[in-house]
DNA sequence: ATGAAAGCGCTAACAC
DNA sequence: GTGTTAGCGCTTTCAT
């Protein structure tokens, strides 16, 4: 079928140990012989098969890539800052998609483990507690190097790229203090993923080093989804002791938001300051300048191939985790201003 | 290292092409035999190595990938598509993110094939006149099944599925003039593409046939970014002989259309008629009901993993390319509407 | 500096 | 039904 090392040989005048060689910089190989070899490439036009080269050196130069919604921009960067490094060293990525669902994630487990994979970046959306022992132990089995991307679990032993949302939600709580606002709404995420809860926990840290008091009627309960959120902004725009600005936990929460002032003709900042979580460039582009915690996406794919590329040179033998905090930047586009009337 | 189909024989004490027959469902083993084996497989946990059984039969059953920009939710959404279909045929995806880049792609294509891939489906994002020779050979070259998805390339044989831009530039000119209007301004994309080109071309049908002249100084060539839109649609505001409506030929660039918009206190419908090409939902979801042409972009990643399937199955001598046209589909939200004053 | 040959893990004739 | 064996295309000792 197609050329192989053989033919190269054969065409060449060489044996294929000789072919390897120049293919490999390895060993001595005289100038002479190498240019013969080099020329018989070229005129075949051959390219050597990873395939067999990985059934010989046991080194597939692969990893895998899991993702829960590849359409979704947030996993599409951290994917571009994987793919990023990953052809600095010419690594290839196999990507699977689950659209969140656990049984194609067990499937891909599995294939990425007959494709021999050298490593695994995943980036889990479950909240912890359905982060099921079943797909965990399949993990821990593979025997692999494993890195996770802003999805902690706890109690298992995986390296991993987290971001700080604690500090994230801190910065962006005190940001609108120290614009002046005392009344200060909270829209939360999920209450079971662990990023909610830690944005939860800065929000409250702020107000305390600030001396001003939690309320819990300030604090509503949503679920990252644009219609909960649209109906809570509803609520708090409704309220006798109307809050001057709304902290909300995510980039489709705050387009919620934005709907239910667009209705209510409420201006920002005039009648309502806001600050979201996530980059959420489309407002900005048209205008709308809403300030927001920016995690940062491209450079956790980046960080976490990296981790996972020295776990790989590190060998077997060695198992030492790592795991990296990065801080989210808080971008001020004047969405978070107290405006006094 | 790992545990190999010569375990599994010795500790089923069969051969290897029995473990190979039950692993494969292939040929004659006693249900009592094939229990062993499974017994076997089980307790040593043991996972057969694709690459090994590729090397043997010379499939690899892995297909590549390449986007230009795998954030942006457009690549994001026809990968979805691709690997939907993808994962029902237990294919692996390796995903080749270029940034734009024709060194990484042609890098990419190298790669992929020392991987031996059966197919590759690209979405290719040059005007034609860069689509260089040299990688075009190169892919010719490959000697695989290739899919094009939304990128036509004349005179190449490749097979591909594609969105038929006339019709939908042509349905939305169409619905503006339905609603009444007569003056209809129309941002053009890169002109170098061909969607943009053919877009124009349904523009001016729709109006022809409509007995409508197509003037010149109601054409605005852009390139598809949101600051050019937002320039254009400056001048569009101030122009004299003001149209009453605007098509726009992409989601970035009616974002810049938007912000000029919002700029200048210009509402929609009201003051001015507005209608976009590709989804953009973040407009929808904040209130602002903009129609657009849809197009099937996970439909699209779909159907080329399927023509993908189809040229596989037919193996190697069978060449019939297969060219599929999409029809994107007209979404009314009421940005079209012509409101007398 | 180069070649011979074994082996990576699996499949597929072929033989029994 | 099951085993033997020869590859698949490459790397890698070990000789020379």
């Amino acid at each position: 079928m197609a050329v192989t090392i053989k033919d190269i040989a054969k065409a060449a005048g060489v044996s294929r140990a000789t072919v390897s060689r120049v293919l490999n910089d390895s060993g001595y190989v005289r100038e002479e012989t190498r240019q013969k070899v080099l020329k018989a490439i070229k005129e075949l036009n051959y390219t050597p098969s990873a395939i067999a080269r990985s059934l010989s050196t046991s080194r597939t130069n692969t990893i895998g890539v899991i993702v829960p919604e590849i359409n979704n921009p947030f996993f599409g960067e951290i994917i571009k800052g994987i793919s990023q490094v990953a052809d600095e060293h010419n690594l290839n990525i196999i990507l699977c998609n689950t659209d969140d669902n656990k049984e194609k994630e067990l499937k891909a487990l599995k294939l990425l483990k007959q494709q021999r994979i050298e490593g695994i970046i995943i980036t889990p959306t479950y909240p912890e507690d359905e982060f099921n022992r079943e797909y965990l132990s399949s993990l821990e089995n593979l025997g692999i190097p494993i890195v996770l991307l802003d999805g902690h679990v706890e109690y298992f032993n995986f390296s991993g790229v987290f971001i700080d949302h604690i500090k994230g939600a801190y910065d962006a709580a005190t940001a609108l203090i120290e614009a002046g606002h005392r009344k200060i709404a909270i829209i939360t995420g999920y209450m079971n993923s662990r990023p909610a809860r830690e944005r939860l926990i800065g929000y409250k840290k702020a107000l305390e080093i600030n001396n001003i008091p939690v309320e819990e009627k300030y604090i509503f309960y949503g679920d990252y989804t644009h219609e909960t959120a649209y109906n809570i902004t509803k609520e708090i725009l409704n309220m006798k002791d109307r809050p001057t600005a709304i902290f909300v936990m995510s980039n489709m929460m705050i387009l919620g938001c934005m709907k239910a002032f667009y209705e209510e003709n409420i201006r920002v900042p005039e009648d309502m300051a806001i600050i979201g979580f996530d980059k959420i460039d489309v407002l900005n582009i048209i205008g709308m300048n809403i300030s927001f915690v920016n995690g940062p996406t491209i450079e956790m794919g980046k960080m976490g191939m990296k981790i996972l590329i020295e776990s790989l040179n590190n060998g077997k033998d060695v198992k030492e985790l790592k795991r990296i905090i990065l801080m989210p930047k808080l971008v001020l586009k004047g969405s978070e201003k107290l405006v006094k009337k």
